[in-house]
DNA sequence: GGTGTATCGAGAAAAAAGTATCGATACCGT
DNA sequence: ACGGTATCGATACTTTTTTCTCGATACACC
């Protein structure tokens, strides 16, 4: 195998669909709501009532029948079993657009993520605080950084150098905006976001509906 | 099967390593190659030399043993296989901090995707012009837009109210980045971009890394 | 030209992911 | 209390995806 399909003994595509189970219950816990069945959040995610239960089936829970599952208790399982019960920090190198909106985001603090320092070399860049957070020279950047994690936004010509720099300083996990492939030593684990894939999904799927409705069309009047 | 996993006749996962290998391609040929073998690829993109030859055989083409693979063919059949060789137009709604970043993103030129117009509420935001493209008021959104793909980037409340406006206006897909779950009718095609996924699988490998690395220390001294 | 070898590509096997079946269980209304 | 029913969850099955095997092919070198 190329590269592992679990994470501990959970599949990963489970823990994709955790990720998104997730705030769809705590919406529902802030709406007052305390049992779910798997029906209920299938509906809602456009899913399958049976991969939502067989997804819960690697979370230590047990749902009752006639009624569905605790929220809270899902919720709970959720961060144990995948651990994100605890606040991780990271860095973010490349203060661009992308990095500014990441730097920007609200979100990350439900996702128990902490962003605290920012890196980049261009001149104009270097000094300036965005949201909360100074950024740094890249040059700056010691071997004692208080984070394993780092985003990756820097301009793609500059990824792998910078990449390389990120792992001589310490980090062990790197998120990978940037939509090159980075090669390092395998000990790094390197999460790619390549919005290139979703955009061309997207598009496939579109122009492969498009020729159907046109071969439906021919096919109507001969 | 609750959605689909072919496009046309080629599978969802290959498509989305398609769309990885043709800018490592463009890379390559930019740099005088003109010849590539499936373990050259794989090496670079961190894959296995059959599955990139499984891939390409989903396309219309043909290697030559001891060589390789000619890259403008690949290329070539690529863009065919998936029709991305027209150039595509969308709007995008929501000009805030990701919209932003999105609309002055110059890589897609390079995935064929143009964004000919953007839309929002905020007062201070309507007016302003970003990258070329003015913004206008999302209730200045017409029945006869000049576009199919919308991308979504409005805060995740409106996720839902605004994709439904979209759909009346005769988009037929989205490109969702807001996290939530749209749900419309079935004939929509909606990609969700959500990063969140990718955090959760980047720090769940973490965790279960650093829980490895524990557990092989305790072993090692008893 | 002959031999060695890197590479392709078809088909089979293995692995993984997803889906269906069905008995068990707990709630609901009567 | 009791029958009806919604839901879970274990197991079996199906489909999809990945990986392996191996013969065929074309180039390179002698
Ligand atoms: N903007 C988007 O919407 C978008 C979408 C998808 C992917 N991306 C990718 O994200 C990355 C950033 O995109 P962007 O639009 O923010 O680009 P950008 O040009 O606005 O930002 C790049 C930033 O990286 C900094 N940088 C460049 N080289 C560096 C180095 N060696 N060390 C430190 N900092 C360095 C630059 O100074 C700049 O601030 C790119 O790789 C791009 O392909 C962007
Ligand atoms: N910033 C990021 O890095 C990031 C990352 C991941 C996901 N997201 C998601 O992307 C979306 C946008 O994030 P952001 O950081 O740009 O937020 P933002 O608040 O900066 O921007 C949201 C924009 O949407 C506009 N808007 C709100 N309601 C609208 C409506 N009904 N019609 C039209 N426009 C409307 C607002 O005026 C604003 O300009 C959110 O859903 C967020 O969850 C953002």
């Amino acid at each position: 195998m190329a590269y592992g399909y679990k994470i501990g003994s959970i599949p990963i595509t489970t823990v994709q669909r955790l990720a998104t189970y997730l705030p769809a219950l705590r919406e529902m816990q802030r709406q007052g709501r305390s049992i779910v069945s798997s029906a209920n959040l299938a509906d809602m995610l456009r899913l399958e009532a049976i991969q939502v239960r067989k997804d819960f089936g690697y979370l230590e829970i047990t749902g009752r029948p006639k009624t569905g599952f605790k929220i809270v208790e899902l919720i709970e399982a959720m961060e144990r079993g995948l651990s994100w019960n605890r606040v991780s920090d990271a860095i973010l190198v490349g203060t661009g657009h992308l990095g500014t909106a990441l730097l920007n985001y609200r979100g990350f603090g439900y996702h128990g993520l902490n962003i605290n320092a920012a890196f980049d070399i261009a001149p104009d860049r270097v000094g300036t605080v965005i949201n909360g957070v100074e950024v740094q020279h890249l040059d700056a950047m010691g071997g004692s950084l208080d984070a394993a994690m780092a985003i990756l936004t820097v301009s793609p010509e500059s990824a792998q150098a910078v990449a390389e720099k990120l792992v001589q300083a310490g980090i062990t996990g790197i998120w990978n905006f940037t939509g090159r492939t980075l090669l390092l030593p395998e000990q790094v684990i390197i999460q790619d976001q390549d919005i290139a894939i979703g955009l061309a999904v997207l598009s496939a799927k579109l122009t492969a509906r498009a020729r159907e409705a046109i071969e439906a069309e021919s096919t109507l009047r001969p």
